[in-house]
DNA sequence: CCTATGTATCGACGAATGTCAATGTGAGTG
DNA sequence: CACTCACATTGACATTCGTCGATACATAGG
């Protein structure tokens, strides 16, 4: 409805919620917000970018700790947000974890603000 | 760089700061950010859809204020949130205060996230 | 000019957020 | 087993955020 127009009156995750409604429900607005909210900091975006920018399109915390400038602690922390919010995932390997940016997920975010197609 | 591959390596406004690089630099991350904590938020999120699905692609506060269920002076904030981040336009027509969505800016956020060309 | 109406702004308050230093955990190594 | 390395978690702290009620500002009508 509303024409073919703009923007979040989409479905995000095209498998569980549809909704697609004209106005986009509540719960739709808080998984939406949820994952821009992961977004919302300098940092993540920029540990999303050396993530993907990095040999093989995965990176441990030990990677990531000094381009980023800050301690270890708080690098894991922004990792946990962006893992909770299925934006980057993660796998155990020896003694590291490695994590890789999500592209379904940033696609679905894509998808729930541009016009196009 | 790193093959025509996913994310946010991207300027988000074409205009001023091409930037491009590998990486993204600290600059770029914070005003991609800032526009991203824009979005962070349900009640925003739902403004923008209301405001989209609304007659004529434009809303007045009054027309926000109760399918929000917020007090006014919140939805004020609200959206001036949005249109400091440059997702929403603001015209003063009369009494009223008419908002409408800038879709340029999403786009440019929509490609900021998505690999699609 | 007075009043009503639609918005914006201010002050306050609790909740959430980003950061660090310190400590905990678990896998590899001597 | 003791020790080290990579990472996660905890506790503390200052800052930011979302919200409200109250108030200020501006425009339109009498």
């Amino acid at each position: 409805m509303t024409t073919g127009i703009p923007l979040l009156t989409i479905d995000l995750e095209a498998c569980c919620a549809p909704v697609t409604g004209g106005v986009l429900d509540v719960e739709g607005a808080k998984r939406l917000a949820r994952m821009f909210k992961a977004l919302g900091d300098p940092t993540r975006v920029r540990l999303l970018s050396l993530i993907a920018a990095h040999a093989d399109g995965e990176a441990c915390i030990c990677n990531l700790t000094e381009p980023v400038g800050l301690a270890q602690g708080t690098v894991s922390h922004h990792m946990k947000v962006l893992a909770d919010a299925g934006l980057v995932s993660r796998e155990q390997r020896g003694k590291w974890a490695f994590y890789r940016v999500e592209n379904a997920t940033l696609e679905a975010l894509s998808d729930a603000l541009g016009s196009r197609r």
